[in-house]
DNA sequence: ATGAAAGCGCTAACAA
DNA sequence: TTGTTAGCGCTTTCAT
């Protein structure tokens, strides 16, 4: 293979000098005041030999890459996708390269990946649903990275998250009201069910879905809220012997995520449609398909284009770096 | 901030050389016959001052960065986000850092994608459902990166892709037999809706649609091929067109991909029960949502593990390379 | 308006 | 067993 040219071979094949090329090819053209003449001659003959810049050694000499960095739990996630997707836009349009990478909610593998981006010397990091934001938010310090939080909240750099409590209190709301609209909204008949009570977004909704439901029917029993994790196996589980112990359907329901209601469904799709008749049922998070069950889902959707723009700002704002949270409030689908 | 560690640094603190230093921290360990004891020291001092070492450098040096690449169409897609998770989890074996990117299949911007990979030295790189994929070969080969095609084959690297006309044939045949068996296979009563003719995956579909029918009920009339995109939109329009001309719904439908489907079922949820009692319906891609509507569909799943593991097969074989097609068989799922 | 040269942090000969 | 040194390709003073 022919060996790859170089600012010098430009420069000898065009009669200039290593600077002059860097200059006219990198756009410090207005720093050096290059003839138009000189430029021309670069760029063309840079084109003909097939120059391409090289960015490690411009990286090196800078300390920069023109590298942005994402950690994301999953790819395989509606949300975490549209996080992705909406991430490299706005960093395309900032004139970097998003380089999202995959940590599978695993704090080591998070932790390796975080230090692996910095090691080629990402100009800034997103962390995203991170198990330990602080963690990574301290290596990046570290590396003089700035870095931001978002879909999970850090202490240690700002974070953009969505609004969780007021998402699922709508959603709560709105269960509660169908619920009353069919006259069956008896203390204890509404249920929360999926998710993981540790994790500050799970939290976040259950507190909210708390006190939405005491408001109405007074402080739910522990039973209520069966925080079971996301597997689709344990919803089904759950849903399975919450039916089994109720004889029912509670009548109303708020499933916390796509993949718990998956194994929720699983167990649904068994029963006749006269179970359904006062069942009322909502989803946080969004999924197409959810809309196009035989019975309705209320969904809530969560704002990925404003979390990633939002976050963005804070990075691209000269301002001081304040810990500070950022709700986005996600949006409700009726059915 | 303190000023970033480097080897010399740790090399000074810990009374030896650079080059023993890298040596140590680097795994050339064994060419460099240290003795452990240095080795300790230089570890010690090297966690003591935080020293993390800079690829940038080490890569500019080596000509390589640990960095491997892929283009994809889109994140937000279960099968391409299928595709990126497989990806990533396989370079991460191989102690590579996967760097996924998206260009949502714009030509230039998969160019200027690639070209950013390159000039940041990625080790090999996968071109995943590229729309035009030798043009990024071409570019591949000139910078002398060893690469692949996924999803879509091209003429100058080996490619892995689905093997869709075999899927597209089972699928069809499923239909028909499910249509045969309800006796309402009548000629031209099998229609393939969704897609893009000149799409190559597509294509193979369509082929294998055709020859499945031919063989069971003579050629297809053009009719009952609809490519008419991805776009719900589009698929919506279509299949109340579709339904309008028969002034019902026709007893087979093969639709091209997930999201061709959600159009298509807005139209569906619109209909009486009594529409579906002969209707069988298959879709080209795998939804876990899709087997819970209110009539049973046949999917066609893709195996992104399958297809990623055997790239990275050729990627890691020392064979000389020839542009082969290899083609992996997708599965049937059943409702 | 342009060139020369130092140096970014690392690796790999080559010495010792 | 370890140290010295010359680059990798680029940017950036500082000269001219």
């Amino acid at each position: 293979m022919a060996k790859k040219k170089t600012i010098y071979d430009v420069a000898d094949s065009s009669g200039t000098s290593p600077s002059t090329v860097a200059a006219v090819l990198n756009g410090t053209w207005a720093k050096r005041r290059i003839s138009s003449d000189t430029a021309d001659r670069v760029r063309l003959v840079a084109r003909q030999l097939k120059y391409r810049a090289n960015r490690q050694a411009s990286g090196l000499r800078t300390a920069r890459s023109g590298l942005i960095g994402m950690v994301l739990p999953l790819h395989d996630n509606r949300y975490f996708s549209s996080l992705s997707q909406h991430f490299e836009l706005e960093a395309r349009r900032r004139g970097m390269c998003p380089v999202v990478v995959s940590a599978l909610r695993d704090p080591e593998e998070e932790k390796r990946t975080v230090a692996t981006l910095i090691s080629h010397n990402v100009d800034q990091m997103f962390i995203a649903g991170a198990t330990d934001p602080d963690a990574l938010s301290l290596m990046c310090a570290e590396a003089d990275i700035p870095h931001i939080n978002v879909d999970l909240p850090g202490r240690l750099a700002p974070s953009v998250i969505s609004d969780n409590y007021w998402g699922a209190a709508q959603l709560t709301r709105q269960l509660l009201d169908q619920q009353q609209a069919s006259g069956t909204d008896a203390p204890g008949e509404i249920y929360f069910l999926g998710g993981i009570g540790a994790d500050h977004n799970t939290a976040e909704r259950i507190r909210a879905f708390r006190d939405e439901v005491t408001a109405r029917q007074g402080p739910p029993r522990p039973g209520q809220v069966i925080a079971c994790g996301y597997d689709p196996l344990n919803s089904l589980t759950a849903m399975r012997s919450l039916f089994e112990t109720l004889g029912r359907l509670p009548t109303a329901l708020l499933v916390n995520s796509t993949i718990a209601f998956e194994g929720v469904f699983e167990f649904l799709r068994t029963l006749p449609a006269s179970a359904f008749e006062d069942f009322v049922v909502g989803c946080y998070d969004w999924d197409p398909y959810l809309s196009y069950l035989h019975f309705p889902v209320t969904m809530v959707r969560q704002d990925a284009r404003q979390i990633i723009e939002r976050a963005f700002g804070f990075l691209d704002s000269k301002e001081p770096v304040t810990p500070e949270i950022t709700l986005i409030r996600p949006q409700l689908v009726f059915p």
